[in-house]
DNA sequence: CGGAATCTTGAAAGTGTTCAAATCAAGTGG
DNA sequence: CCACTTGATTTGAACACTTTCAAGATTCCG
């Protein structure tokens, strides 16, 4: 049951043969379809999302009334809106499924209880929050350095699976450029 | 001693009358003198720092040799290379102080001791780590909202006393623009 | 006071966007 | 399995925002 998820653990932390059984008492598995959302902008964000198989998408409209992409989410990644989580505040963001998807819930609600009783899930918690900040300094590094049309380049090299299972359009969302772009700069070569 | 960490740990968990003693001896304090670097490109980046006094920038040097402020760090803000820290690989990063500051550095090798002999700090850790993170979700999302105009006007009303403490070339760095275009915006209002 | 650091100016050149329309691809129902 | 409808990508011209470069003005600090 849920091997992406346990996988993922372990390379944090050691479990032993009893730890998953509890681990999934605090676990509230979602079948996504495709195109249906999970966080809208106006809601509370309550839980930390696991994707355990399929790909999401978070994003928010901006003034134009353009949907603008902040992150995308596949197997093993972590989602949430977490100023909305942290503060309870309602989140201005929108996470909807790009394929069909099994996502599990970690609700704050059960956090505490969760920490209490496996203290190593707190470990975990925080090692994937560092490394989600790890990664996010990275992007902001990137994205100083790099024109529009070598974030694309770049982006393809680094992870071209991933190029293949999205449309281009929410790609240049991503990347921070029009779809019209993309195309000039994928006519180019 | 240590007033300003204090109270930031305080927000986040409570300490008992002798904890501050104990979690003293994990820290190691350091002046730094306005220009004095505390990272450099190409080091080890070995610990977490916190600002208790003072105010801190990170930068890279991108291709055309022009330094890209990633970061600011005033008082009670952590700063560091996370993705060095945690890969132990060598940083692209400088940290360098714009004031004479105070830092007090959190070494890696004696983290797992410090959580070991006072487990809050690992609530706390994470806890600041998530909102570390909240706030960079944040910051993209402005960073795809406004222009650059937008996002200088944002800024200066968002955080009034910090636009004052550093020179203005430093903040259009940080907000992705030239110093010229800075003095542009300021002209026209 | 003198020198270095910071900020301003203006013109020319890019880079990326907008808008409107055409083309291409894909999924659905009959 | 075709016809239809919707979704996705491409094109091109005009435009807007931001950078570049080179120089001058200003401020700060020892």
């Amino acid at each position: 049951m849920y091997p992406t998820l346990l996988a993922h653990i372990k390379r944090f932390v050691d479990l032993s043969e009893d730890e998953p059984a509890q681990l999934f008492h605090f676990i509230r598995p979602l079948q996504v379809k495709k195109k249906a959302f999970i966080l809208k902008e106006g809601q509370l964000c309550k839980s930390d999302y696991f994707v355990e198989k399929g790909c999401l998408r978070m994003f928010f409209v901006n003034e134009k009334g353009i949907e603008q992409i902040t992150q995308f989410a596949l197997e093993h990644w972590w989602i949430a809106d977490y100023f909305s989580l942290l503060n309870k505040t309602k989140t201005q963001f929108n996470i909807q499924a790009i394929e069909n998807s099994e996502v599990l819930c970690f609700d704050l609600k059960t956090q505490a209880a969760l920490f209490q009783q496996l203290p190593k899930m707190e470990t975990y918690f925080r090692m994937v929050a560092q490394k989600a900040y790890a990664a996010s300094q990275m992007r902001t590094k990137f994205f100083h350095d790099f024109s529009k049309e070598e974030s694309y380049h770049h982006f393809n090299n680094a992870f071209p699976e991933f190029v293949q299972r999205v449309p281009q359009y929410m790609l240049a969302s991503y990347l921070g450029f029009t779809p019209e772009y993309l195309s000039e700069i994928r006519k180019k070569k």
